[in-house]
DNA sequence: AATCCACAGGAAGCCCGGGAAC
DNA sequence: GTTCCCGGGCTTCCTGTGGATT
């Protein structure tokens, strides 16, 4: 099987047709535009770059922490806060980076780990996975030093290198050496997905760390969304550690996005991952311009880029709180329209346009994720504002709202229910809702789409299962609309 | 100044599904 | 496989509120 499919590539590779027979000319045409990017990926924000630009101050601070690893103390844990795109993900990736090369380079045992706590967001997971990690590390590293006394072993003179002579001490002992490193080896156990009592896994962790001597950094991105979905447990555990721990030391960095959510914390692990705080300002429209030309000059053909392009687009993301993956986002995809609308240049109109995808991909993305109740309220303010109706208000749209339920037989929420909905909406930035008081009549919240009317009811349109088929909804619709 | 409207939004508790623990 | 626990969605009940009207 393996030989059969070996020959076969060898035929491929060792005969490749000079003219390649014609083909549709699908792609030769678009092929044949000039690409406008030397590489894109630069400028995604998965992207991490070797300079940051604006973040030198933060980027010392976190160095000048963690160097104590390289010295065989535990660094003091961090916590590291900052809004979306303010570069403190880049950052500690950079600074982790240059960490272990330098650990490398030194020979001194220091390993980092990132974990991303929106991925993994439980105890047992976040336990599970570090277990894991390490006693992967602690395979390799048990691997690489059986090979290193083998190799020892085979350049001993022959008459020491026989275990059968017991005279050979050296021999003797590297063979012992040998077997107990083989016996670690079969004492690895992995943690399965899931199972195991958590403080087994916990145990299972301390031990795969205290293998060897080491400094362990962890890093726990997004760790807001950990406290709010499982709280602190994990974080008094892992906070603690270092007194479960003989011969290695665990460090913490967590990143945040939210200032405040130290305030859920048990006091004690508050004190003790916040030894050290770095706040991450957002970036000003400058800054920006600084990091894109920084990232375009390489990402970008020379001379694509037209005069304000850049600016254009620091300017866009200055606004949306000094975000850079805003920033490279616009960027990007200006690229990308221009690239598919065939020009061989960016212009300013190319990142209005981009701009305008981005958010219209991202109303799309909201409303499709939307829970069916929320939709249906969605549904009924669009209702309401397709009829005109200048002030729309909490009641009108419970009433309509009951209305469209009974007509498709649905379950029907609570008034109460449905504020809260109406609420999740407004944080959502699909609609705005202000509280007025209008006197006498009243206090209710006043609503109006605040994203185009027709991005919403088109992706509202295209869900055939929500109202139990497109033509009720288009029946509804109707009905309401008079169209 | 008192009244009153039409809600906002907090608190408590129910129900249910999913995942951890045993 | 069963039990237990937790969190999210939801209801019920409730108090609070800004300003036009009386």
């Amino acid at each position: 099987m393996m030989d059969h499919l070996h020959k076969n590539n060898t035929q491929y590779i060792s005969n490749p047709s000079p003219n390649p027979p014609p083909t549709g000319g699908l792609f030769e045409n678009l092929l044949s535009v000039e690409p406008i990017f030397n590489n894109k990926e630069l400028l995604r924000h998965s992207f991490t770059p070797d300079v940051l630009p604006h973040r030198d101050s933060q980027i010392q601070t976190l160095a000048s922490i963690l160097v104590a690893a390289l010295r065989g103390d535990t660094p003091s844990n961090i916590l590291i806060y900052g809004k979306t795109g303010t570069g403190k993900t880049a950052s500690v990736r950079l600074v982790s980076r240059e960490l272990e090369q330098a650990s490398a380079q030194y020979d001194i045992p220091c390993e980092v780990k990132f974990i991303n706590c929106e991925v993994v967001d439980t105890k047992y997971r976040i336990l599970a996975e570090l277990a894991n990690t390490f006693i992967e590390k602690n395979i390799a590293y048990v691997l690489e030093k059986i090979s290193k006394l083998e190799t020892s072993l085979n350049d001993l003179p022959p008459n020491f290198n026989s275990s059968s002579s017991p005279q050979s001490e050296e021999g003797q002992s590297l063979h012992d050496e040998i077997s107990k490193l083989k016996h670690d080896l079969n004492s690895f156990t992995k943690v399965p997905m899931t199972g195991w009592p958590t403080d087994t896994v916990y145990s299972t962790l301390v031990k795969a760390l205290d293998y060897r001597e080491r400094v362990v950094v962890i890093i726990l991105d997004e760790i807001d969304k950990l406290v709010e979905k499982s709280g602190d447990d994990v974080l008094y555990n892992l906070s603690r550690m270092n007194s479960d721990l003989d011969r290695s030391r665990v460090s913490i960095k967590g990143i945040s996005n939210d200032l405040t959510f130290t305030d859920y914390l048990d006091p004690r692990v508050k004190s003790s991952l916040g030894e050290e705080e770095i706040i991450f300002p957002p970036y000003n429209a400058n800054q920006l311009n600084d990091i894109l030309q920084n990232r375009a000059t390489t990402a970008f053909k020379e001379g694509v880029l037209t005069d304000g392009v850049i600016r254009m687009c620091s300017a866009f993301a200055a606004q949306e709180h000094g975000d850079a993956r805003r920033a490279l986002d616009l960027l990007r995809t200006a690229g990308e329209l221009a690239e598919r609308s065939g020009g061989s240049q960016v212009t300013t109109a190319h990142v209005e346009s981009a701009q305008e995808k981005i958010e219209l991909d991202r109303v799309i993305e909201v409303i499709r994720t939307l829970p069916t109740q929320s939709k249906l309220i969605l549904f009924t303010i669009l209702v309401l504002v397709k009829k005109n109706i200048s002030h729309i208000t909490t009641g009108e749209v419970y009433n309509l709202y009951r209305q469209l339920c009974k007509e498709r037989d649905s379950a029907v929420l609570t008034h109460r229910r449905v504020t809260d909905l109406i609420s999740e909406l407004d944080m959502l930035g699909i609609v705005n809702a202000i509280v007025v008081s209008k006197g006498r009549y009243g206090r209710t919240k006043q609503i109006s789409l605040s994203v185009p009317q027709t991005n919403v009811e088109k992706e509202l349109l295209s869900n055939h299962h929500l109202f139990g088929g497109l033509e009720d909804t288009s029946v509804i619709f109707q009905s309401h609309f008079g169209t």
